[in-house]
DNA sequence: TATTGTTATACTCTATAACTATA
DNA sequence: TATAGTTATAGAGTATAACAATA
């Protein structure tokens, strides 16, 4: 987290030409500073976002299916099997083999992931708020939205 | 890329609660699309977004400095290094030290890099428009204001 | 045979620190 | 001393394929 992001501490302009037209270059833009934000306003720093979202999720759904979180949170397979390897190793997350298909995995907080969960969730959210974004609230709002479609694109 | 995303094969529900009210967790959702859809429309697969993006400054602003490229996209000098190294094996990149100041390096494509860059120029904007994003034109241009009013801040 | 999750491998990206050569 | 870039190392994320257990 050296540079907070496009700082113009340089001399020299840069020009960037079309680029910040594209939706792709600027996501990208944009999650590195949210990133930053995340981490200089979070209280908690031993969960990245990304996995906080998981935790997140288990604790919605108890006895979650590890596939179907992994295809949720567009994890791979293979990696979201680390992630829960962690969170089983820091005493976050329960496995068990249910009786009707002994090749899966479900996944349910323990007590202390509970506890974790309630007491990080409402800073999570407002973590991205209109705060250190640097857009108003309305902003924020229409941000979502768009995002929201284009990722759930009428789904949900 | 196995599934384009959160996608509903899953008999069961999944209930995210608040989280698509997270701008950090919709921008890595609506990210890991846009990478998807980039992969699946851009012609060329040689190069990387981010890859792609380098290029992209390198010909807009011929003798960047190497550490104000880095800078400007975001990216960590250590793997900006390993990055300009990349380019130049593969004949894109020229790497210069001018005589001013012998400690730093300027970047300016070769002509083969000029000749791929001219080639995909127009095609790295167009994936990321309207088609295959799910938004309107407006709303793909709403989408980038508010974006680039987060990233830049009124710097641009 | 197909599916769920695991393991293994390899590569990219991030983060950090130590290093060099210049300034 | 400070700066520009490099090297080295370690960790996280991504992509793939091969594998075991179960269906």
């Amino acid at each position: 987290m050296n540079a907070p992001m496009p700082s113009r501490t340089e001399e020299e302009p840069v020009d960037l030409g079309d680029l910040p037209r594209s939706v792709g270059f600027m996501i990208r833009m944009a999650q590195a500073i949210n990133y930053e934000s995340f981490f200089r306003t979070f209280e908690d720093k031993t969960l990245k976002p990304g996995e906080f979202s998981v935790i997140w999720v288990i604790a919605l759904n108890p006895e979650i299916k590890q596939g179907t979180l992994a295809q949720t949170l567009n994890i791979k397979p293979a990696h979201m099997t680390k992630l829960v390897q962690r969170f089983v190793n820091a005493g976050l997350v329960d496995r068990t083999v249910p009786p009707e298909d002994r090749r899966s995995i479900r996944l349910t907080l323990t007590d202390a992931g509970r506890t974790y969960f309630s007491k990080h969730r409402a800073g999570f959210l407002k973590v991205h708020d209109t705060e250190g974004i640097g857009l108003t609230r309305d902003e924020t709002e229409q941000l979502l939205e768009l995002l929201q479609k284009l990722v759930f694109k009428g789904r949900r």
